[in-house]
DNA sequence: CTAGAATCGGACTGGCGACTCCGAATACAA
DNA sequence: TTGTATTCGGAGTCGCCAGTCCGATTCTAG
Protein backbone atom coordinates (compact mmCIF):
# COMPACT_ATOMS: atom_id res chain seq x y z
CA UNK A 1 0.00 0.00 0.00
CA UNK A 2 2.26 2.81 1.12
CA UNK A 3 4.61 4.01 -1.39
CA UNK A 4 7.00 4.30 1.43
CA UNK A 5 7.61 1.29 3.71
CA UNK A 6 7.41 4.46 6.28
CA UNK A 7 10.31 3.17 8.04
CA UNK A 8 13.08 4.52 5.43
CA UNK A 9 14.93 7.27 7.38
CA UNK A 10 14.79 9.62 3.97
CA UNK A 11 18.05 9.86 3.82
CA UNK A 12 17.93 13.97 4.54
CA UNK A 13 21.12 14.93 5.81
CA UNK A 14 20.50 16.84 9.04
CA UNK A 15 21.52 20.62 8.80
CA UNK A 16 24.96 21.03 10.68
CA UNK A 17 23.70 22.94 13.49
CA UNK A 18 21.29 20.28 13.74
CA UNK A 19 24.19 17.27 14.04
CA UNK A 20 26.06 19.24 16.53
CA UNK A 21 23.10 19.74 18.88
CA UNK A 22 22.55 15.91 18.40
CA UNK A 23 26.00 15.06 19.08
CA UNK A 24 26.37 17.58 22.20
CA UNK A 25 23.32 16.21 23.88
CA UNK A 26 24.47 12.70 23.42
CA UNK A 27 28.09 13.72 25.22
CA UNK A 28 26.31 15.55 27.79
CA UNK A 29 23.41 13.10 28.35
CA UNK A 30 26.17 10.49 29.47
CA UNK A 31 27.60 12.49 30.97
CA UNK A 32 25.01 13.87 33.96
CA UNK A 33 22.97 10.23 33.27
CA UNK A 34 26.18 8.91 34.98
CA UNK A 35 26.97 11.54 37.36
CA UNK A 36 23.50 11.72 38.77
CA UNK A 37 21.65 8.71 38.01
CA UNK A 38 19.17 8.24 35.06
CA UNK A 39 16.00 10.26 37.26
CA UNK A 40 17.20 13.66 36.48
CA UNK A 41 14.56 16.03 34.85
CA UNK A 42 14.91 15.84 31.09
CA UNK A 43 15.27 19.47 31.12
CA UNK A 44 18.44 19.21 33.10
CA UNK A 45 20.56 17.88 30.23
CA UNK A 46 19.12 20.36 27.82
CA UNK A 47 20.12 23.12 30.13
CA UNK A 48 23.31 21.78 30.45
CA UNK A 49 23.69 21.49 26.63
CA UNK A 50 23.08 24.63 25.97
CA UNK A 51 19.94 23.98 24.29
CA UNK A 52 15.92 24.23 24.96
CA UNK A 53 13.82 21.02 26.03
CA UNK A 54 12.26 21.06 22.60
CA UNK A 55 15.65 20.31 20.62
CA UNK A 56 16.20 17.69 23.13
CA UNK A 57 12.50 16.07 22.57
CA UNK A 58 12.81 17.02 18.80
CA UNK A 59 16.38 14.59 18.82
CA UNK A 60 15.22 12.16 20.94
CA UNK A 61 11.20 11.68 21.49
CA UNK A 62 11.42 9.93 24.37
CA UNK A 63 13.50 10.37 27.72
CA UNK A 64 13.55 6.77 27.36
CA UNK A 65 14.80 6.72 23.93
CA UNK A 66 17.68 8.99 25.26
CA UNK A 67 18.56 6.52 27.60
CA UNK A 68 18.59 4.22 24.68
CA UNK A 69 21.08 6.34 22.40
CA UNK A 70 23.37 6.68 25.14
CA UNK A 71 23.51 2.92 26.45
CA UNK A 72 23.79 1.93 22.61
CA UNK A 73 27.10 4.37 21.87
CA UNK A 74 28.60 2.82 25.14
CA UNK A 75 28.03 -0.91 24.03
CA UNK A 76 29.66 0.51 20.67
CA UNK A 77 32.45 1.80 22.36
CA UNK A 78 32.91 -1.31 24.55
CA UNK A 79 32.37 -3.42 21.08
CA UNK A 80 35.73 -1.35 19.82
CA UNK A 81 37.57 -1.80 23.04
CA UNK A 82 37.05 -5.39 22.56
CA UNK A 83 37.65 -6.07 19.18
CA UNK A 84 41.25 -3.83 19.59
CA UNK A 85 42.31 -5.58 22.60
CA UNK A 86 42.05 -8.98 20.86
CA UNK A 87 43.97 -7.39 18.08
CA UNK A 88 47.02 -5.98 20.55
CA UNK A 89 47.14 -8.50 22.69
CA UNK A 90 47.68 -12.30 24.11
CA UNK A 91 44.37 -14.23 24.51
CA UNK A 92 44.03 -14.33 28.18
CA UNK A 93 45.65 -10.14 28.82
CA UNK A 94 43.44 -9.35 26.71
CA UNK A 95 40.05 -10.77 28.17
CA UNK A 96 41.40 -9.84 31.73
CA UNK A 97 42.40 -6.67 30.31
CA UNK A 98 38.99 -6.21 28.85
CA UNK A 99 37.03 -7.27 31.98
CA UNK A 100 38.40 -5.13 34.57
CA UNK A 101 38.26 -1.92 31.82
CA UNK A 102 34.56 -2.54 31.71
CA UNK A 103 33.67 -3.50 35.40
CA UNK A 104 36.15 -0.34 36.61
CA UNK A 105 34.28 1.73 34.11
CA UNK A 106 32.98 4.17 37.52
CA UNK A 107 29.38 4.30 36.59
CA UNK A 108 26.15 3.32 35.91
CA UNK A 109 25.66 0.67 33.06
CA UNK A 110 23.84 -1.01 34.88
CA UNK A 111 21.54 1.84 36.25
CA UNK A 112 21.16 2.86 32.48
CA UNK A 113 19.70 -1.28 31.66
CA UNK A 114 17.63 -1.18 35.08
CA UNK A 115 16.02 2.36 33.45
CA UNK A 116 15.15 0.91 30.27
CA UNK A 117 14.09 -2.52 31.19
CA UNK A 118 11.66 -0.96 34.62
CA UNK A 119 10.68 1.55 31.21
CA UNK A 120 9.56 -1.68 29.99
CA UNK A 121 11.80 -1.41 26.37
CA UNK A 122 12.97 -4.89 25.75
CA UNK A 123 16.22 -4.55 26.26
CA UNK A 124 17.72 -7.67 24.03
CA UNK A 125 15.61 -5.69 21.20
CA UNK A 126 17.02 -2.58 21.22
CA UNK A 127 20.37 -3.79 21.73
CA UNK A 128 20.47 -6.31 19.11
CA UNK A 129 22.41 -4.01 16.40
CA UNK A 130 24.91 -3.22 18.33
CA UNK A 131 24.47 -5.79 21.14
CA UNK A 132 24.97 -8.60 18.53
CA UNK A 133 28.18 -6.78 17.54
CA UNK A 134 29.19 -6.85 21.38
CA UNK A 135 28.65 -9.87 21.64
CA UNK A 136 30.26 -11.62 18.90
CA UNK A 137 33.33 -9.59 20.08
CA UNK A 138 32.94 -11.22 23.62
CA UNK A 139 32.21 -14.01 22.31
CA UNK A 140 35.54 -14.29 20.06
CA UNK A 141 37.00 -12.56 23.32
CA UNK A 142 36.28 -15.44 25.32
CA UNK A 143 36.68 -18.24 22.88
CA UNK A 144 40.44 -17.40 22.52
CA UNK A 145 40.92 -16.83 25.92
CA UNK A 146 39.78 -20.32 26.76
CA UNK A 147 41.67 -21.92 24.15
CA UNK A 148 44.44 -20.13 25.38
CA UNK A 149 43.82 -21.98 29.06
CA UNK A 150 43.52 -18.86 30.42
CA UNK A 151 39.82 -19.00 31.26
CA UNK A 152 38.26 -22.04 32.42
CA UNK A 153 35.92 -23.68 29.34
CA UNK A 154 32.91 -24.40 30.87
CA UNK A 155 31.30 -20.31 30.70
CA UNK A 156 30.03 -18.77 28.23
CA UNK A 157 28.74 -15.14 26.75
CA UNK A 158 25.54 -15.25 29.26
CA UNK A 159 27.45 -16.38 32.34
CA UNK A 160 30.60 -13.77 31.25
CA UNK A 161 28.02 -10.56 30.87
CA UNK A 162 26.49 -11.35 34.00
CA UNK A 163 29.98 -11.78 35.67
CA UNK A 164 30.66 -8.33 34.42
CA UNK A 165 27.27 -6.62 35.38
CA UNK A 166 27.81 -8.05 39.09
CA UNK A 167 31.39 -7.61 39.41
CA UNK A 168 31.01 -4.23 38.09
CA UNK A 169 28.47 -3.49 40.85
CA UNK A 170 30.83 -5.07 43.28
CA UNK A 171 32.93 -2.11 42.71
CA UNK A 172 29.92 0.26 42.74
CA UNK A 173 29.64 -1.34 46.61
CA UNK A 174 32.99 -0.79 47.33
CA UNK A 175 33.76 2.59 46.05
CA UNK A 176 36.77 4.19 46.46
CA UNK A 177 38.56 2.05 48.40
CA UNK A 178 41.03 0.51 46.27
CA UNK A 179 42.50 -2.48 48.80
CA UNK A 180 38.84 -3.60 48.65
CA UNK A 181 38.79 -3.83 44.84
CA UNK A 182 41.44 -5.90 44.48
CA UNK A 183 40.81 -8.22 46.71
CA UNK A 184 37.17 -8.82 45.50
CA UNK A 185 38.70 -8.85 42.02
CA UNK A 186 40.96 -11.17 42.79
CA UNK A 187 38.32 -13.41 43.70
CA UNK A 188 36.51 -13.24 40.68
CA UNK A 189 39.77 -13.64 38.91
CA UNK A 190 40.48 -16.62 40.40
CA UNK A 191 37.30 -17.73 39.84
CA UNK A 192 37.22 -18.16 36.38
CA UNK A 193 40.73 -19.45 35.39
CA UNK A 194 40.20 -23.00 34.78
CA UNK A 195 40.28 -25.08 37.85
CA UNK A 196 43.68 -26.79 38.37
CA UNK A 197 42.98 -30.51 37.44
CA UNK A 198 44.46 -31.54 34.18
CA UNK A 199 47.56 -30.68 33.13
CA UNK A 200 48.37 -28.16 31.58
CA UNK A 201 50.79 -25.79 33.24
CA UNK A 202 51.06 -22.44 31.15
CA UNK A 203 52.15 -19.76 32.86
CA UNK A 204 48.28 -19.14 34.30
CA UNK B 1 15.29 21.79 78.39
CA UNK B 2 12.55 19.65 77.47
CA UNK B 3 10.89 17.36 79.96
CA UNK B 4 11.73 14.47 77.48
CA UNK B 5 14.60 14.37 74.85
CA UNK B 6 11.93 14.48 71.68
CA UNK B 7 12.85 11.18 70.54
CA UNK B 8 11.77 8.83 72.98
CA UNK B 9 8.65 6.36 71.81
CA UNK B 10 6.56 7.38 74.56
CA UNK B 11 6.28 3.64 75.38
CA UNK B 12 2.18 4.02 74.41
CA UNK B 13 1.38 0.30 73.26
CA UNK B 14 -0.41 1.03 70.15
CA UNK B 15 -3.82 0.07 69.65
CA UNK B 16 -4.45 -3.63 68.40
CA UNK B 17 -5.50 -2.67 64.92
CA UNK B 18 -3.13 -0.04 64.35
CA UNK B 19 -0.09 -3.26 65.19
CA UNK B 20 -1.85 -5.70 62.75
CA UNK B 21 -2.24 -2.88 60.08
CA UNK B 22 1.23 -2.04 60.88
CA UNK B 23 2.36 -5.37 60.16
CA UNK B 24 0.47 -6.31 57.51
CA UNK B 25 1.73 -3.25 55.67
CA UNK B 26 5.14 -4.21 55.81
CA UNK B 27 4.88 -7.78 54.51
CA UNK B 28 2.66 -6.62 51.70
CA UNK B 29 5.21 -3.85 51.04
CA UNK B 30 7.93 -6.19 51.05
CA UNK B 31 6.13 -8.54 48.58
CA UNK B 32 5.18 -6.08 46.29
CA UNK B 33 8.33 -3.71 45.89
CA UNK B 34 9.92 -7.30 45.62
CA UNK B 35 7.80 -8.31 43.10
CA UNK B 36 7.02 -4.94 40.78
CA UNK B 37 10.09 -2.57 41.68
CA UNK B 38 10.38 0.22 43.96
CA UNK B 39 8.66 2.55 42.16
CA UNK B 40 5.27 1.49 42.70
CA UNK B 41 2.71 3.98 44.00
CA UNK B 42 2.52 4.12 47.51
CA UNK B 43 -1.26 3.85 46.73
CA UNK B 44 -1.02 0.19 45.81
CA UNK B 45 0.40 -0.93 48.26
CA UNK B 46 -1.85 0.64 50.73
CA UNK B 47 -5.08 -0.55 48.57
CA UNK B 48 -2.99 -4.63 48.80
CA UNK B 49 -2.89 -4.44 52.01
CA UNK B 50 -6.85 -3.55 51.92
CA UNK B 51 -5.65 -0.04 53.99
CA UNK B 52 -6.24 3.46 53.04
CA UNK B 53 -2.95 5.91 51.99
CA UNK B 54 -3.82 8.28 55.23
CA UNK B 55 -3.10 4.90 57.39
CA UNK B 56 -0.18 4.05 55.27
CA UNK B 57 1.42 7.53 55.56
CA UNK B 58 1.13 7.07 59.43
CA UNK B 59 2.66 4.44 60.15
CA UNK B 60 5.27 5.22 57.79
CA UNK B 61 5.66 8.96 57.48
CA UNK B 62 7.81 8.30 53.68
CA UNK B 63 7.86 6.49 51.00
CA UNK B 64 11.18 5.95 51.76
CA UNK B 65 10.41 5.33 55.35
CA UNK B 66 8.67 2.76 54.49
CA UNK B 67 11.24 1.53 52.10
CA UNK B 68 13.42 1.35 55.13
CA UNK B 69 11.51 -0.78 56.99
CA UNK B 70 11.23 -3.31 54.61
CA UNK B 71 14.71 -2.73 54.18
CA UNK B 72 15.66 -3.42 57.66
CA UNK B 73 13.67 -6.15 58.36
CA UNK B 74 15.20 -8.27 55.81
CA UNK B 75 18.35 -7.23 56.77
CA UNK B 76 17.26 -8.70 60.54
CA UNK B 77 16.45 -11.78 59.10
CA UNK B 78 19.69 -12.45 57.10
CA UNK B 79 21.29 -12.25 60.68
CA UNK B 80 18.97 -14.54 61.83
CA UNK B 81 19.91 -17.08 58.99
CA UNK B 82 23.28 -16.40 59.43
CA UNK B 83 23.55 -17.03 63.10
CA UNK B 84 21.40 -19.91 63.10
CA UNK B 85 23.63 -21.80 60.05
CA UNK B 86 26.68 -20.79 62.24
CA UNK B 87 25.28 -23.44 64.60
CA UNK B 88 23.74 -25.62 62.96
CA UNK B 89 26.62 -26.81 60.32
CA UNK B 90 30.45 -26.96 59.33
CA UNK B 91 32.05 -23.69 59.24
CA UNK B 92 32.92 -23.73 55.36
CA UNK B 93 28.88 -25.64 55.16
CA UNK B 94 27.38 -22.55 57.13
CA UNK B 95 29.50 -20.17 55.09
CA UNK B 96 28.68 -21.36 51.66
CA UNK B 97 24.73 -21.87 52.58
CA UNK B 98 24.29 -18.49 53.58
CA UNK B 99 26.19 -17.23 50.82
CA UNK B 100 24.12 -19.17 48.24
CA UNK B 101 20.78 -18.32 50.05
CA UNK B 102 21.66 -14.62 50.05
CA UNK B 103 22.06 -14.75 46.55
CA UNK B 104 19.49 -16.76 45.62
CA UNK B 105 16.88 -14.80 47.59
CA UNK B 106 15.12 -14.16 44.27
CA UNK B 107 14.66 -10.40 44.17
CA UNK B 108 15.40 -6.88 44.43
CA UNK B 109 17.47 -5.98 47.93
CA UNK B 110 19.89 -4.15 45.89
CA UNK B 111 16.89 -1.92 44.43
CA UNK B 112 15.99 -1.21 47.98
CA UNK B 113 19.60 0.05 48.61
CA UNK B 114 19.53 2.08 45.30
CA UNK B 115 16.33 3.48 46.26
CA UNK B 116 17.33 4.70 49.68
CA UNK B 117 20.93 6.27 48.87
CA UNK B 118 19.33 7.53 45.79
CA UNK B 119 16.80 9.30 48.21
CA UNK B 120 19.89 10.93 50.13
CA UNK B 121 19.42 8.47 52.66
CA UNK B 122 22.96 7.69 54.36
CA UNK B 123 22.03 3.69 54.31
CA UNK B 124 25.54 3.24 56.58
CA UNK B 125 23.65 5.13 59.29
CA UNK B 126 19.90 4.05 58.41
CA UNK B 127 21.36 0.67 58.72
CA UNK B 128 23.55 0.59 61.94
CA UNK B 129 21.22 -1.00 64.27
CA UNK B 130 20.12 -4.00 62.60
CA UNK B 131 23.26 -3.95 60.38
CA UNK B 132 25.82 -3.92 62.93
CA UNK B 133 24.23 -7.04 64.13
CA UNK B 134 24.18 -8.65 60.33
CA UNK B 135 27.69 -7.17 59.86
CA UNK B 136 28.84 -9.27 63.31
CA UNK B 137 27.30 -12.31 62.18
CA UNK B 138 28.87 -11.72 58.58
CA UNK B 139 32.30 -11.47 60.45
CA UNK B 140 32.26 -14.77 62.61
CA UNK B 141 30.49 -16.50 59.67
CA UNK B 142 33.44 -15.09 57.82
CA UNK B 143 36.21 -15.47 60.41
CA UNK B 144 35.24 -19.14 61.10
CA UNK B 145 35.20 -20.43 57.13
CA UNK B 146 38.40 -18.59 57.07
CA UNK B 147 40.20 -20.49 59.73
CA UNK B 148 38.56 -23.57 59.01
CA UNK B 149 40.21 -23.12 55.44
CA UNK B 150 37.24 -23.11 53.86
CA UNK B 151 37.61 -19.36 52.27
CA UNK B 152 40.91 -17.25 51.25
CA UNK B 153 41.91 -15.51 54.24
CA UNK B 154 42.56 -12.06 52.51
CA UNK B 155 39.03 -11.02 52.56
CA UNK B 156 36.89 -9.12 54.81
CA UNK B 157 33.24 -8.53 55.52
CA UNK B 158 33.48 -5.33 53.16
CA UNK B 159 34.63 -7.52 50.32
CA UNK B 160 32.37 -10.27 51.46
CA UNK B 161 29.01 -7.35 51.18
CA UNK B 162 30.08 -6.29 47.74
CA UNK B 163 30.21 -10.35 46.39
CA UNK B 164 27.11 -11.03 47.92
CA UNK B 165 25.66 -7.90 46.44
CA UNK B 166 27.40 -8.41 42.97
CA UNK B 167 26.68 -12.04 42.72
CA UNK B 168 23.20 -11.36 43.71
CA UNK B 169 22.81 -9.10 40.50
CA UNK B 170 24.60 -11.58 38.39
CA UNK B 171 21.35 -14.23 39.08
CA UNK B 172 19.21 -11.63 38.38
CA UNK B 173 20.74 -10.52 35.28
CA UNK B 174 20.68 -14.42 34.02
CA UNK B 175 17.07 -14.91 35.71
CA UNK B 176 15.71 -18.51 35.02
CA UNK B 177 18.69 -20.52 33.47
CA UNK B 178 19.70 -22.48 36.36
CA UNK B 179 22.24 -24.04 34.45
CA UNK B 180 23.98 -20.46 34.02
CA UNK B 181 23.18 -19.84 37.07
CA UNK B 182 25.69 -22.81 38.43
CA UNK B 183 28.12 -22.38 35.90
CA UNK B 184 28.41 -18.55 37.11
CA UNK B 185 28.03 -19.07 41.02
CA UNK B 186 31.02 -21.77 40.62
CA UNK B 187 33.63 -19.27 39.54
CA UNK B 188 32.60 -16.96 42.34
CA UNK B 189 32.79 -19.87 44.69
CA UNK B 190 36.08 -21.14 43.46
CA UNK B 191 37.52 -17.94 43.42
CA UNK B 192 36.26 -17.80 47.11
CA UNK B 193 37.77 -21.10 48.03
CA UNK B 194 41.76 -19.71 49.12
CA UNK B 195 44.38 -20.18 46.59
CA UNK B 196 45.58 -23.83 46.37
CA UNK B 197 49.41 -23.39 47.42
CA UNK B 198 50.56 -23.45 51.19
CA UNK B 199 50.03 -27.69 52.21
CA UNK B 200 46.75 -28.17 53.92
CA UNK B 201 44.54 -30.21 51.66
CA UNK B 202 41.59 -30.08 53.11
CA UNK B 203 38.36 -31.14 52.01
CA UNK B 204 38.05 -27.91 50.88
C1' DC C 1 21.71 38.30 -0.82
C1' DT C 2 17.26 36.17 -0.22
C1' DA C 3 13.59 32.96 0.18
C1' DG C 4 11.94 29.42 2.56
C1' DA C 5 12.90 25.15 4.77
C1' DA C 6 14.81 23.28 8.90
C1' DT C 7 15.68 23.96 13.50
C1' DC C 8 15.47 26.18 17.87
C1' DG C 9 13.64 27.69 22.53
C1' DG C 10 10.97 27.75 26.34
C1' DA C 11 6.28 28.87 28.12
C1' DC C 12 2.62 25.80 28.77
C1' DT C 13 -0.24 21.49 29.50
C1' DG C 14 -1.56 17.11 31.46
C1' DG C 15 -1.02 13.53 34.37
C1' DC C 16 0.88 11.23 38.11
C1' DG C 17 2.08 10.39 42.62
C1' DA C 18 3.56 11.70 47.45
C1' DC C 19 1.51 13.49 51.23
C1' DT C 20 -2.43 16.13 54.13
C1' DC C 21 -6.67 16.75 56.54
C1' DC C 22 -10.54 15.86 59.02
C1' DG C 23 -15.09 13.61 59.70
C1' DA C 24 -16.24 8.67 60.49
C1' DA C 25 -15.26 4.41 62.62
C1' DT C 26 -13.15 1.63 66.18
C1' DA C 27 -10.86 -0.05 70.30
C1' DC C 28 -10.60 -0.16 75.03
C1' DA C 29 -10.93 1.48 79.94
C1' DA C 30 -14.03 2.10 83.50
C1' DT D 1 -22.43 0.26 77.88
C1' DT D 2 -20.48 4.55 77.20
C1' DG D 3 -17.05 8.17 76.71
C1' DT D 4 -13.01 9.29 74.63
C1' DA D 5 -8.48 8.67 72.81
C1' DT D 6 -6.83 6.52 68.84
C1' DT D 7 -6.88 5.08 64.36
C1' DC D 8 -8.94 4.78 59.85
C1' DG D 9 -10.10 6.21 55.03
C1' DG D 10 -9.84 8.46 50.88
C1' DA D 11 -10.98 12.82 48.53
C1' DG D 12 -8.22 16.65 47.68
C1' DT D 13 -3.79 19.49 47.42
C1' DC D 14 0.62 20.51 45.55
C1' DG D 15 4.80 20.07 43.12
C1' DC D 16 7.29 17.92 39.62
C1' DC D 17 8.37 16.43 35.17
C1' DA D 18 7.72 14.40 30.46
C1' DG D 19 6.27 15.93 26.37
C1' DT D 20 3.76 19.72 23.03
C1' DC D 21 3.29 23.90 20.34
C1' DC D 22 4.37 27.63 17.67
C1' DG D 23 6.59 32.20 16.88
C1' DA D 24 11.53 33.39 16.46
C1' DT D 25 15.88 32.20 14.61
C1' DT D 26 19.33 30.11 11.76
C1' DC D 27 20.94 27.58 7.95
C1' DT D 28 21.69 26.84 2.99
C1' DA D 29 20.45 26.36 -1.90
C1' DG D 30 20.36 29.18 -5.80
Amino acid sequence: MPTRPAEQPPARPLRADARRNRARLLEVAEAVFTARGTTVPTEEIAREAGVGVGTLFRHFPTKEALLEAVLLSRLDRLAEEATRLAADETPGDAFFAFFAQVVDHSSTKNAFAEALSAAGVDVRQATSDVGQTLRKALASLLADAQRAGAVRPDLGVPELTALLVGTHRMMEHLGDDSAARERTFAVVFDGLRPPRASGDPKAW
